[in-house]
DNA sequence: CAAAACTAGTTCGGTACCGAACGAATATGG
DNA sequence: CCATATTCGTTCGGTACCGAACTAGTTTTG
């Protein structure tokens, strides 16, 4: 159980066997085929893209997967959410950053992006400071609390991200990601 | 801007550019490459699994970016969520389907389900029977006003779909949703 | 330099979503 | 059979998240 995309929809993986570098392709295709032959069944097996149905649709649901277990597993003890850990991660790398601009590296709402610093405040995690220069804008930083944590929960958070690319070599996940960043140009 | 991924990585993309198959990389990679410094200098270029990392959030950001585009264009004018076209999908597919199965199906918790399903009921989109055989048990089903809407949305979403993956080929598409499932089947 | 246009951040209303606790229906096993 | 365990779906409390309206600084311009 639990292969299916957007519910059900593994069609089109047939179509480009020679050009996988997996070998495992064969065993799992056999029953992935019963819910294609359903999705085709269905649509018609002519007129829709099942070719893109399937790229986006694995897409969104390896994101809800990755982001609830890394959830559950790498950040529940710490009390932090996926966009939570986003936000210290990218404050440690940039040391600080705008409000605004925060936001669009988090991919976060800018409404959204108050709430979570008024949490991430209140725990002592980040620090707002008015630039003087300009009293609209917000320069957002981590306390010295917040990088000791980012420092500590980061690693566990790497290695499972390593568990999560599992089994793919490293030119595929290098593939996974120039993919990916293709796919995420197209959206914006 | 806003190729960054969680933020600003791009690291770990020059070291198998060999194995990719789009000729544009060099053209992104030149300021790709200021980024990715900074995270080299701020995690210490070693110790740490940048390719997965690379791939991971990648991975979380296409989807994001993705859900929200398609809320936004593809759902919004038929007040769809991207979970409520989800459920309406698997149901169009598999004609009807237990709770559970459908939560599943659909990745969603199955509190969150309930949810939905009563806000879908409430439009007159699903039905839901408890099933004689086992009154703890529930199965839910379109109404044909829900039918009428799956169809009607479902080609605009694929299309939007295609646009998405506008760029990849055919059998970069078919890569990509391997891959994804590996990933899945790793998070899963 | 005052009014208008713009910009950064917050507030607000609403949905989505989760996990844990719950209640009802069914299966189990002594 | 009845008590217990299991398995459904729902309820509940809480956070995340969005988009639109709002507030308060800043820039533009007549």
């Amino acid at each position: 159980m639990g292969c299916w995309q957007r519910g059900l929809t593994e069609s089109g993986m047939s179509i480009v066997w020679g050009a996988m570098s997996s070998e495992k392709q064969s065993t799992e295709s056999a029953w992935l085929l019963a819910a294609e032959r359903d999705v085709q069944e269905r649509l018609g097996d002519s007129e829709f893209d099942f070719a893109s149905l399937d790229a986006i649709s694995n897409l969104y649901r390896a994101a809800a997967a990755i982001r609830r277990r890394a959830e559950g597993e790498v950040l529940a003890p710490y009390s932090l959410s996926f966009g939570a850990f986003t936000i210290l991660w990218v404050l440690w790398i940039w040391d600080d950053m705008e409000t605004a601009q925060l936001a669009q590296e988090c991919n976060l709402a800018k409404g959204t992006l108050t709430g979570m610093l008024n949490t991430l405040e209140k725990r002592g995690l980040v620090e707002r400071n008015r630039m003087e220069a300009d009293m609209r804008r917000m320069m957002v930083c981590l306390t010295s609390e917040g990088r000791s944590t980012i420092t500590e929960v980061f690693p566990k958070f790497n290695s499972f991200e390593g568990e999560m690319s599992n089994g793919l070599t490293l030119a595929e996940k290098a593939q996974l990601a120039d993919l990916l960043r293709r796919v995420t140009k197209n959206a914006q």
